[in-house]
DNA sequence: CGGCCTGTTGAGCCGATTCAACAGCCGTGG
DNA sequence: CCACGGCTGTTGAATCGGCTCAACAGGCCG
């Protein structure tokens, strides 16, 4: 909707410039070798490049407004953004941290094409980016990637009515605990976590934002946390340094992160065992 | 997961029976003319009913219990339900409410088959039943059923980012107001609504566990809106008595409810419209 | 009849917020 | 080049929203 385009979006500091990058062959997708992954195999027999290409975006730049009609669809390949929902007082709510191998631009509906959220990068991210008629017109074509498609869907939700839970009932120890936990592990899926220690690209306001806190009270969880020996922030790096506490603390299951679900095309071979496996039963 | 069906499951206090009740003819389906229905031809040709019948279940029954791996997927035709998950200590988070036309069932992802959820009756309720395995096999064959269930999911979790949102960042005030309004709006769309006033089954308890908020501070909240003349919820009724108010009170725009889909089947021809209204762009 | 669920209201408390001040860092512009 | 503003992180003090505990009334069901 237009009118959103009007709300204060105050954490996007960069231009978008969409810059172009030259995308390596599927086959050598960084993303190949991941745990977890589902790629895509053409059904109608194309060997064409069904992707448009790669998009460099800088950190803390807008990838969708809420209500917007997306022309392209991305994966992340490398990087990290978030979706979000402006509340009309300014505030923001985090919904969920958009790592590499997950999608965003597939609208709520295929009718009115819009997406319900904003999405913004947090640090530089590269996207694989695919036309977005075509993946909507595939999606009514092929029951393949359409299923595939609703599992990633529905693998989304378990997540955000994981996150709802801890927002609804757990108290903020447990909420940051939570959301450590599961970036920790979300991230070893995509391989970029040695040991306990990983990247973390969150401040401390986003990390409020995504756990309904103040950013005063995560500075003191944090402190807790680091002067308790359950995990570390600092520097962009999270550590865990009491994995079995922290689990114990938020009743942690990861089970529900089971699921990580990447879209990738051509690759042959690799969808018939996925509906194979799913029609096996 | 085994280990779930442990947990104490204090909400619900009836057996299942399971008792089965004769289905009327799709044609004769009561959710036929509700608005915002989708419904499924089979593209494979078959005119045998795809359902495996209806099923009854009374107040406060048993639906699904988090991870189990349901035998049988529904389609809500008349009562209320909710999707929850219970936490170590007891307490209840719930997600989502079920009227008549949404879909339960659905697993977390293809090859494990369970659902990361549980599910119990509010009021007594009648289900159209399709066997699990069958609906599986669909999604993956026929391109039409997969992206319809694609775009339920996605509707889904626009109103799970919706909830998240007033849960992380809106007071309780704003958080009934809003809860009311989308009760109110989703039932108007099942035709259960007349003028400002409808059915509503929901007690104090529940609607606290829906808003993360405490049984004692939901009836202080109602007695408020009631005193202030905005709603009033009292012998399983809803009346709004002041719509704009309580919709500028928690800034609701109900774009995010416009797509409620439904299962239902076989009714043909109207599928294909479903499909070209998707591929006309 | 008694027990349980639901709704209701009061009193006191605590977790998390708001407001405020300050230090370090970085990018930008004069 | 340095000065400045803005962002991030940090800590203290005061406040308040919503919770817990507690008590009680009405209705329903066994």
């Amino acid at each position: 909707m237009s009118q959103d385009a009007g709300k204060l979006h105050r954490y996007i500091t960069r231009k978008a410039d969409w810059s172009r990058a030259k995308a390596p062959g599927c086959d050598r997708c960084p993303l190949r070798n991941r745990q977890g992954v589902l790629t895509h195999r053409s059904e109608s027999g194309e060997i064409t490049p069904f992707r448009s290409g790669y998009r460099r975006l800088p950190a803390k730049a807008r990838l969708f407004i809420e209500g917007e009609r997306p022309e392209e669809f991305f994966v992340v390949v490398t990087g990290w953004a978030h979706r979000y929902k402006l509340l009309f007082d300014g505030t923001r709510q985090i919904l969920d941290f958009v790592l590499p191998g997950d999608m965003v631009g597939l609208p709520v509906d295929a009718s009115a094409r819009h997406i319900d959220h904003s999405v913004a990068t947090i640090t530089g991210v590269t996207l694989c980016a695919f036309p977005a008629q075509a993946v909507l017109r595939r999606l009514h074509s092929e029951a393949g990637f359409a299923s595939r498609m609703l599992w990633i869907k529905a693998s989304a939700e378990a997540r955000a009515f994981e996150r709802m839970t801890t927002l609804g009932r757990y108290n903020s120890r447990q909420r940051m605990a939570h959301l450590l936990l599961e970036s920790f592990y979300r991230l070893r899926l995509c391989g970029a976590v040695s040991g306990l220690t990983c990247e973390f690209p969150l401040t401390q306001n986003i990390l409020a934002d995504a756990l309904g806190l103040s950013t005063v009270h995560v500075n003191r969880i944090l402190r807790q946390f680091r002067e308790e020996g359950l995990a570390t922030v600092a520097d962009h790096t999270l550590t865990i340094n009491d994995l079995a506490a922290l689990e114990k603390l938020c009743d942690f299951d990861r089970s529900y992160l089971c699921e990580t679900a990447l879209f990738c095309d051509p690759f042959p071979a690799a969808d018939s065992q996925v509906a194979n496996q799913a029609s096996r039963t």
